[in-house]
RNA sequence: GCGUUUGUAGCUCAGUGGAUAGAGCAACUGACUACGAAUCAGUAGGCCGCAGGUUCAAAUCCUGCCAAGCGCACCA
């Protein structure tokens, strides 16, 4: 909150020269921004002010700059000075400087954490794969992108929920019952079992389209799918030769569902809801939909078919509903998934999803308008895909090939920490070109492991204070911090103080891969320091460690603290990794 | 064709209208007889896709062009 403190100040010296009549009353302004400078030289804070107000106030940027300085508050600035066309640079005062470091040790835990921001209940859906397969690597993407976003939403001060919607009914869970009950033939049959005429046909079509992929592929031939026929043959012997493609479905659907979400949970991804599409059915949501959209005049009949006049939102035409066989399409349903999500009350839905499904926005933003919502009501970030190599050559994510590296596999290779680390690292506009064999061979040199290790070195710097014999490292709580003079001392205090503006600005904008840098400068200073400013000292047995030294050396473990306190912060709350104390 | 995202160092990518455009990897040179070398210091590497425009100021905003990905169903 530095940003926003040194932002008010500037507010009141502003308001303080125009009241005084030496700024003409058109500068006022209601927004100011406050930087902090790429160069150090040229403070800790900075702001284009002064040039901002150079044409409404009909004066050069630097006289306007000597004007508002004349107004700061002294109490939290030791130099405050113009450079260049009209910067005004702001070092922020020692002693107010760690004052602030005191109070981020006090707050411990719940540094970085923001009162609420809005009165909005938000929920944010992400992932929501089909179970009609395993989880691919691209779903890795969104689940981290997700729950990373989720964990940074809510510090930040946003009320929000997560939720996974499974499309769990459908032509292609039908396909995947078809895909499992013909395996489940299969292994009847090698088990011994005669097959009546149907289903030795079925089974004979399915290893037909296996063996000879066309170009429209029916069914689902990964290997789980025979895995699924086996088990259920074990589980039930022959009594499931009795049952018809909606059992298989039901079964196959449970059990993919069941293995999802244990590999989430596993990954530490964890949704409030697991929202089924079939309990729309059940309860005729859509229906209940369609009749409101009709009743509220947004919808016509054309062509025996009823249509959605989306394009009173801003869509390039309109949309179909219900079908003229009579059925509803996947966007009928999806309105009414969303105006469940509505209904259930909240009033900012935030979808994440792949950026194939781009097209698809500006029908379902419609539909939410029409539905009686502002626009900002639904929010949709788009991820962009998830390329996988394997030592340089590229591996397909086809589900209904087979031909696929799930993101089990990936997970287990890479490790949890690595991969949610390199997947959250990229901003979700860039496609992510993922190595398998180079996240492997790379994980010593992986930038997870530098942010982790300056945590692990922290923690054992305690373990070693508690070692020094020569003078008392315990009363390092009580430390006078104004000795802490060197460069680099002070360049880590100005960082660890940005973080609640970092979390701040990153979920305002919804990117948390902003805050893998963050930590990434963080890690950085602190080594630089380390490297630079000894923290514990030593001295022959015949001399006595100097009283100035043993100050320092306490001031530094306060400080060295106040870094594991944000590291930690950020390694568990937000990335949802350890923050191991060695490795 | 229309829409959309992307184009920044050899590679992978950061970059909130500001000051001399950054990091990691790869390359090269140095630093552990006191706190962890999974580290640090340094060298080298750039028409920020191209061309206009807006601005005191553009990698950033606008327009056009070039290139790549994705999407444009009474599919889900």
């Amino acid at each position: 909150m530095l940003l926003q403190t040194v932002e008010n100040t500037l507010q009141q010296a502003l308001n303080a020269a125009i009241a005084a009549g030496e700024l003409p009353a058109e500068a006022a302004v209601d927004s100011i921004k406050v930087e902090i400078p790429r160069d150090t030289t040229h403070g800790d804070y900075a702001t284009n002010l002064a040039m901002a107000l150079a044409k409404p106030a009909r004066k050069a940027p630097r006289m306007v700059a000597e004007t508002l300085i004349k107004h700061l508050d002294p109490a939290l600035f030791e130099k405050v000075e113009i450079a260049g066309p009209g910067f005004i640079n702001f070092r922020l005062a020692a002693p107010w400087l760690h004052q602030q470091i005191q109070t981020l040790r006090a707050a411990d835990s719940d540094y970085g954490k923001h009162a609420p921001v809005d009165n909005h209940h938000y929920l944010l859906e992400f992932v929501s794969a089909n179970p009609t397969g395993p989880l691919h690597f691209g779903h890795g993407r969104w689940a981290v992108l997700g729950d990373c976003l989720a964990r940074l939403l809510r510090i930040g001060g946003y009320n929000v929920d997560t939720e996974f919607y499974v499309n769990d009914s459908g032509s292609q869970i039908r396909n995947l019952g078809e895909s499992v009950r013909a395996c489940y033939y299969q292994v009847a049959a090698e088990q011994g079992q005669t097959l009546t005429a149907e289903q030795a046909a079925h089974q004979q079509a399915y290893a037909d389209e296996k063996a000879n992929p066309g170009e429209k592929v029916r069914f689902y031939h990964g290997p789980y799918v025979y895995d699924l026929g086996q088990q259920l043959y074990h589980e039930q012997q022959v009594a499931a030769l009795e049952h018809n493609t909606d059992f298989f479905s039901t079964y196959a659907k449970m059990a993919i569902l069941a293995q999802q979400k244990q590999e989430l949970e596993e990954f530490g991804v964890t949704f409030k809801t697991w929202f089924l599409e079939s309990s729309l059915h059940t309860e005729q949501a859509v229906t209940q939909a369609l009749e409101h959209m009709k009743a509220l005049g947004k919808t016509y009949e054309r062509d025996g078919a009823l249509w959605f006049r989306s394009t009173e939102y801003g869509d390039n035409n309109d949309k179909v509903l219900i079908k003229k066989d009579g059925s509803t399409t996947y966007f009928a349903n999806d309105i009414a998934y969303h105006w469940n999500k509505l209904n259930r009350g909240y009033d900012r839905l935030i979808n994440i999803w792949g950026a194939d499904h781009h097209g698809y926005i500006p029908r379902m933003s419609a539909a939410v308008q029409a539905l009686g919502h502002p626009p900002e009501a639904l929010e949709v970030l788009l991820g962009q895909m998830v390329n996988l190599y394997r030592a340089g050559e590229k591996v397909r994510m086809s589900k209904r090939t087979g031909d696929m590296v799930t993101f089990a596999e990936v997970f287990e290779e890479v490790g949890k920490d690595a991969t949610r680390y390199l997947l959250m690292q990229r901003s979700a506009d860039s496609p992510v070109d993922f190595d398998l064999e180079l996240a492997k061979t790379q994980s010593s040199e992986n930038p997870v492991f530098y942010v982790q290790y300056a945590h692990a070195r922290i923690c054992s710097i305690f373990r070693t204070a508690a070692n020094v014999t020569r003078y008392d490292t315990r009363p390092w709580q009580s430390a006078d911090l104004s000795v802490l003079q060197a460069p680099e001392e002070r360049a880590l205090m100005i960082k660890l103080l940005a973080y609640p503006d970092e979390v701040s600005y990153a979920a305002a904008v919804r990117e948390p891969h902003r805050l893998t840098g963050y930590a990434q400068e963080l890690a950085s200073l602190f080594h630089q320091f380390y490297k630079q400013c000894r923290v514990l000292f030593e001295r022959p047995a015949d001399q006595e460690v100097p009283a100035e030294e043993v100050q320092l050396s306490l001031a530094r473990l306060y400080l060295a603290d106040a870094v594991r306190i944000v590291l930690r912060n950020l390694l568990t709350d937000i990335f949802g990794i350890s923050a191991p104390e060695s490795m």
